[in-house]
DNA sequence: GTATGCATGAATGTAAACAATATTTTTGTT
DNA sequence: AACAAAAATATTGTTTACATTCATGCATAC
């Protein structure tokens, strides 16, 4: 693979093209950019197959193979994949990667840890938010609605995520930022699967204004128990589905 | 750096050893052996370092630094720095990767966020736990018990952790157990400034029998108040020795 | 026919080389 | 002496090369 001169056209035939060469305005320098480095390149892009079932659970993650599908070397997918690791996306064994397998039981778990630091988020969201992050917060809930008038589901469920990770950060604290973000990420898998169910929208769109408003009324035991019972709902729906409706998404063990 | 013949005297002077290449035993080969890999070497140690203070908060670690420092190429000191950024014991910036800075706020939240976690891996385990699990609980506590009579400090606080990452594999779910493990990682950085107080270790000792009897008795109620008052204590102790004492380890900013 | 041994290939860990940027030092000019 | 330009250095992202281990298949021996 001959290096194209100066990063001019990208990277590679196919390849993950690399950074706009030709912006050369103020901060045309490269590295604190925009984070455009591969290993992340590839890290979002694998996360993103994950959890949209393309890489399905129980697959093997080999380095050369992705190197290639992404036309990149397999140093930054080497990096990616020991994040995914780290993530709890992939799990390591003796005989490699591995995309991480759900059975009920790890999506339960999973749900319930959520809902542990949910709990604590929406707490310290009560005692601490700002009055900006509450109109922010007003803000997403609006974009959900919208969304959801207008069938734009990917749109919904990505301000879902950033519903509840904005609870987090107004409750002011890194480390529960940090760790609604890991699990977030873990349990975006399912999240996607009560939402196609009828009414569950709706529904979940009521209880997401009950949330924001017993915030907003800096009600701690009201907003607590909101957001619990919200999450117990959607865990109640997708533990049914994946017990009902069996293979969910193909490959999975349970 | 001239490759030594067949790995036979380690890998450079003075620089991390990586099998016993004479066991030449059943299973005497390499990958799946016991994770002897240079990046899980190289991790565990910066970790370690940064735990212990060597590395101080907001130092920059430097790639090329670090590898000549353990004797190795770049490559596997730069997979643990993206781990230890992943697991929130460094930080990325613009300039660099820089050891995580913590302040009183931020080591409040760190022991806040593990309450939470804590407090369903008690409720769990007091659901879940088997009876073989119980003994070994009482078997740590035992532990902890000789190590404080003997003033073993470092054993007393592996322990430590070695207790509450129990309580967590008892709750019997994954992603909870993940997340205590993050977190005790990161609490590692502050647990041991209580336990010098005059006291503070019988205790602490004091109440994990509590909190161990609790469980065992298999009071769901009972078990989550113990554990939480404990650790509301530590988080009491901890914030107000930073708050006392000040520069509890150098470089920190607060 | 079964089993042992060796060769081949695939996958991965590690190191070194290469490329590009950020920073510092030096140098030159005013 | 102070400032600007340029060179040198340092740091990092990415690729490539090499070493080792593990799996597979084939050949040979019993």
């Amino acid at each position: 693979m001959s290096r194209s001169v100066l990063y001019e056209t990208g990277r590679t035939s196919s390849g993950i093209r690399r950074r706009e060469v030709g912006s050369i305005g103020p901060c045309a320098a490269g590295r604190s950019a925009a984070s455009e480095y591969l290993t992340e390149i590839v890290y979002k892009r694998l996360e993103a197959a994950i959890l949209e079932g393309c890489l399905t659970p129980g697959q093997q993650l080999l380095e050369t193979a992705l190197a290639k599908e992404y036309g990149v070397s397999r140093t930054p997918v080497r990096e990616a994949l020991k994040l995914l690791v780290k993530g709890g996306l992939a799990e390591i064994t003796s005989s490699g990667i591995f995309v991480t397998a759900l059975t009920v039981k790890d999506v339960r778990g999973l749900l319930q840890t959520s809902q542990a630091l949910q709990g604590l988020a929406s707490r310290l969201a009560v005692e601490r938010g700002t009055e900006e992050q509450m109109v922010q917060l007003e803000q997403i809930l609006s974009v959900m609605e919208a969304a959801t008038a207008q069938g734009y589901l990917q749109q919904w469920i990505a301000a879902d995520k950033n519903l509840h990770t904005h609870i987090a950060l107004m409750g002011d604290n890194k480390s529960l930022v940090r760790m609604v973000r890991q699990m977030e990420s873990l349990v975006g898998r399912v999240r996607h699967l009560a939402i196609h169910l009828p009414g569950r929208l709706a529904q979940s769109n009521l209880e997401h204004r009950r949330i924001v408003e017993a915030i907003r009324a800096r009600n701690t035991e009201l907003a607590e128990q909101t957001i619990q019972e919200h999450l117990r709902n959607g865990e109640r729906l997708i533990v049914s589905i994946l017990q009902n409706f069996v293979v969910p998404f193909a490959g999975e063990r349970f």
